[in-house]
RNA sequence: UCCGCAGUAGCUCAACGGUAGAGCGUCCGGCUGUUAACCGGAGGGUUGGGGGUUCGAAUCCCUCCUGCGGAGCCA
């Protein structure tokens, strides 16, 4: 006898095992109780038979509430009744602890409800599936860069100045001195980028914008490559190779997952083909104009006009070349046309938005100087940011990722909170 | 911050001016192949808080609280 995994079990038929896990249902009929048992790599029917165990075991499968811890040992068996077409017949059972009134039952709940009991909604059959994807993500994403020799570079969470000077930062208390979330760890990545030439950071940020819809939230995970040397069209085929593969990747590995969310994966299906679209901002206000928006040249784009411009082609859509002044600081601006940033979004398709921004940065010393003057951003605050151009100047590009809209649009959620195991949202911060 | 929508049993909802109900969960009973099993029975409520209108309020009005959706901003 040995112990195993659930999703072990169709290679062990025949077999005798122990099974360690959570009661996730159960059905009786009579002489005969069918538990349904989950254990984090799978779901195993269990059928327990009056003649054929103890009095006790029988009494202890009759016991089990919704979710009771429990080991059970048994011969694997084929049968097609069975969900997945693999059972075990219980021979032995013990209770690890019995569970009452676990509060998500197997029917439906509202999102409140859930949203309160997010660490018990975590053993859920969708939500496990969603965090399944999210890893993956995460593994490809290290995986996509290492294989092509980024270095790893973590920035700091505390930070002394805002990063961008335009998004509202949580501020905190360092020794007496004022401190902020990172919203971004791009800044602290150029640096580094003159160091070792290809770089990436990866971890949580904050924005303390008062934000309430559907993609947004106070945390969230962010995977920002810097390159040296690294000019704006080439900056371009790095995002579109990136997603391309990161979608190819989510498609092949993780197809139970997605079956399970019920995602239409002929939708993204068109994103592992390149090239993606990439229309010029001026471009992209015109067919805007001329499908009814009211957008005049200059302004920015929401979310419904992001929507109409990547719905087209059914890939990512990279907008480039936005006007200066409604992107950051730090961007590099086009030669051709100094009042437009070499500044790229990409749209992703069926209504998620934004999942990257990304641009050339500038390189220039005496520029950089002056847009942080023009953006009233604290001089002495940015010494270091300036030095990069100061000691060495290169030109180097880079962008950032939010994971948790891209796992959204990969499993077609309806919102970026079930992307994250424990959303921070606006007027939530439990559990 | 602004604009909408909603708070009724543990959960999801119905009743919309006249005795507060159903399904699921729970408990008890039945069933040898169930698939969110099914069948029978039981328990479960100051209708989010406060104030008002009315013979009578879950229902209409005011206010506060909480949640949801959207806008702005962004990833």
């Amino acid at each position: 006898m040995r112990d195993a995994e659930i999703r072990q079990l169709p290679q062990l038929i025949g077999e005798e095992v122990r099974i360690r896990g959570w009661l996730f249902n159960k059905r009786s009929s009579g002489k005969l109780q069918f538990l349904i048992l989950r254990d984090g790599t799978g779901y195993l029917q269990a059928l327990v038979f009056k003649p054929e165990v103890s009095d006790q075991v029988w009494e202890d499968a009759e016991r089990l509430g919704q979710e009771s811890s429990l080991w059970v040992v048994g011969t694997v068996r084929q049968d097609t009744r069975a969900p997945g077409g693999v059972e075990l017949v219980v021979r032995q059972l013990g209770i690890v602890q019995l569970c009452q009134d676990f509060p998500i039952t197997p029917k439906e709940h509202g999102v409140a409800f859930l949203m309160d009991h997010r660490h018990l909604w975590l053993r859920s059959r969708r939500q496990h599936a969603i965090l399944r994807v999210r890893s993956e993500l995460c593994f490809a994403i290290r995986e996509f860069f290492h294989s092509r020799g980024y270095v790893l570079i973590d920035s700091p969470i505390l930070t002394p100045a805002a990063c961008e000077g335009t998004s509202t930062l949580f501020e905190t208390d360092y020794f007496g001195e004022k401190a902020y979330l990172s919203q971004s760890g791009q800044l602290y990545l150029e640096p580094a980028a003159a160091a070792h030439g290809k770089v990436y950071c990866f971890g949580p940020t904050f924005r303390a914008e008062k934000s309430k819809t559907r993609r947004h939230l106070m945390e969230f995970w962010m995977v920002e490559p810097e390159v040296a040397w690294m000019r704006f069209a080439e900056l371009l085929d790095l995002a579109e190779e990136f997603v391309a593969e990161l979608v190819a990747r989510i498609l092949d590995r993780c197809q139970e997952e997605l079956k399970r969310l019920e995602r239409d994966t002929s939708k993204l299906e068109p994103a592992t083909q390149r090239p993606y679209p990439r229309i010029d901002y001026a471009d992209a206000v015109a067919k805007l104009q001329a499908k009814g928006f009211a957008v005049q040249f200059g302004d920015d784009f929401g979310g419904d006009e992001e929507t109409a411009l990547a719905d087209e082609s059914g890939k990512p859509v990279m907008i480039t070349r936005y006007p200066a002044h409604i992107k950051a600081f730090y961007m590099e601006p086009d030669p051709e046309d100094p009042s437009r940033a070499l500044a790229v979004d990409m749209i992703a398709p069926e209504g998620y938005g934004e999942i990257i921004g990304g641009s050339e940065r500038i390189g220039s010393y005496e520029l950089l100087e002056q847009r942080i003057r023009e953006h009233n951003l604290p001089r002495e605050a940015f010494q270091w940011y300036l030095d990069i151009r100061k000691y060495g100047a290169f030109p180097h590009s880079g962008f950032g990722m939010g994971i948790e809209r891209v796992v959204a649009w990969l499993c077609g959620l309806e919102h970026v909170r079930e992307t994250i195991p424990y959303p921070r949202m606006l007027y939530r911060l439990y559990p």
